[in-house]
DNA sequence: AAATCACGCAACCGCAGTGAT
DNA sequence: TATCACTGCGGTTGCGTGATT
């Protein structure tokens, strides 16, 4: 039944006939236009449930299967720097959606490293008033830790930037210095590049580049 | 064998940002 | 400038399936 001026979507899994519906068209026409696609093919599906299909299972680009222990490690130390900008994440992470990566962290990961979800174990005896709070209340609320109008590049650069300094710092600090971080350490998870004192302070600066 | 439980993942929802008009 | 349509994102829900009782 359908409705004056409405249509009605169909909702719940895809079958492999939409599937392959919805192949046909992004073929023919490209990616984009979503609100189109399911006008055009006759999909009884919205836009946005096209675009999410697309872009997180039939699109070429999507890697199938288990997380490899190298992309688990890359999703937990983007996670400290990003939060959760899973989009940030995914990005990083060659074949995954955010989707996944989301799905992988509230699955896996955040219960492997026992983070509860909605609240960090995060100490603040080693971080900064201000990274304190950008942890605490940003990435509790809907505000973003990163402003969003900064560019993927310049992510990379302090991202990069931060492992650089962070292993120079590292290398000058006594072992013991390390240790006792390890155990006000937020997570369980064995990083010292972000649980060093003075890494403190260069995670200030390089959330300071992306203060508006 | 049937019922129940727990887990993983696909999909939905609401909101914000952006571009076109 | 205001409005609208569209896209993208993160949080959440709910279904399918395998494990357990």
């Amino acid at each position: 039944m359908e409705g004056v001026g409405s249509r009605e979507y169909r909702k719940g899994l895809w079958t492999v006939e939409e599937d392959r519906i919805l192949m046909d068209y992004v073929k023919v026409h490209g990616k984009g236009k979503w609100n189109r696609a399911a006008e055009v093919t006759g999909l009884k599906r919205g836009g946005k449930s096209c675009r999410l299909r697309w872009m997180n299972y039939l699109s070429p680009s999507v890697k199938r299967g288990a997380f490899s222990e190298e992309e688990d490690d890359l999703i937990i130390r983007l996670h400290k720097l990003l939060g959760n900008r899973w989009s940030l994440i995914a990005g990083r992470i060659p074949g995954r959606t955010d989707n996944q990566v989301k799905n992988h962290w509230n699955t896996h990961l955040s219960i492997k490293l026992g983070v509860k979800k909605g609240k960090s174990k995060i100490s603040s005896s080693k971080f900064s008033k201000k990274i304190e709070a950008n942890f605490y209340t940003k990435l509790s609320s809907n505000e973003r830790l990163i402003p969003s109008n900064k560019t993927e590049i310049e992510l990379q650069n302090v991202i990069e930037g931060s492992h650089e300094k962070a292993k120079e710092i590292n290398s000058t600090h006594e072992p013991t210095i390390r240790n006792d971080c390890y155990e006000n350490f937020w997570l369980s998870y064995d990083d010292p590049y972000l649980c060093i004192p003075s890494l403190m302070e260069l995670s200030d600066e390089s959330l300071g580049f992306f203060m508006p």
